[in-house]
DNA sequence: CTAAATCCTAGTAACCTAATAGGTTATATG
DNA sequence: CATATAACCTATTAGGTTACTAGGATTTAG
């Protein structure tokens, strides 16, 4: 797993929209602006939430992105899946995104990576948006 | 951390080679037939690790490479950094290779990415390639 | 001398990343 | 109803990285 700027600004958009879950509807503009994100950016980033169901959204004056689910419902694994793919340090120890590759042949070493998948999927996925808002 | 396929290669080329410690000095080609790697490819490899020093070498006829330190001696880590840099997720949380990203504002965040690089880097630390022969 | 090997640099096709651009559609409000 | 605002959607692009390949220079055993 490498983490991109793509799931970075992913998450610190949810974080900001799970501390204004009750605020109604937020633009792309106001969370860009608040959390440091190219807006045009962030806007393909929504999209592919929203499309994942982590959001729901509202067009026109008024409108704008929530959350269309509680921040405890929303672990970090699947945002990152989303956006990068495999959590595993290579494709080969994935799961979800399983491709063979040139380690496979030494059984040892493949152990020692799946050790790593092992604890970084646990990890993300029981640590969601509720954990890490201050 | 996302393992490349130099990385991968390159494991494999130092495991051919501690199976072999006794063996004296063994070509490019044997290693890349051994292993299944594409020889030139593999070639800028060893020369990588040559440089690093894990490995000696020599020219011409029975020339070829050999360990330059025992098994024991070369931890995951040191060739995984060698050829892909950080070992953390993201590099706003790497010791070795830190550079700023989007999620640093988010210290909750930044945390959870932090206990992920700790893991990685400790197993990686302790597991030699002594450790993945048969 | 010559074959076998490392040494070394350059090049390249394919892909990925982090954006930007620009048009379309929907909706609240004056 | 007009307009401003906002999401929706697709295409493009500059720059970098990855996984190689090519080919020559150098060294050495036999």
């Amino acid at each position: 797993m490498k983490l991109t700027t793509r799931s970075e600004y992913a998450l610190l958009a949810l974080v900001y929209l799970a501390r204004h879950e009750t605020d109604g509807y937020i633009s792309i503009d106001t969370i860009a602006s608040a959390q440091g994100i190219p807006p045009k950016f962030l806007e393909q980033l929504m999209l592919a939430l929203k499309r994942a169901h982590y959001l729901r959204s509202a067009k026109g004056q008024k409108g704008g992105y929530q959350l269309a689910k509680r921040p405890i419902q929303i672990p970090l694994a699947d945002v990152i899946r989303l956006f990068d793919g495999a959590l595993a340090p290579t494709e080969s120890v994935s799961e979800n995104f399983y491709e063979s590759t040139p380690i496979e042949k030494e059984k040892k070493l493949t152990k020692v990576f799946k050790d790593i998948r092992d604890y970084i999927s646990i990890k993300l996925e029981k640590t969601t948006i509720a954990d890490v808002l201050d």
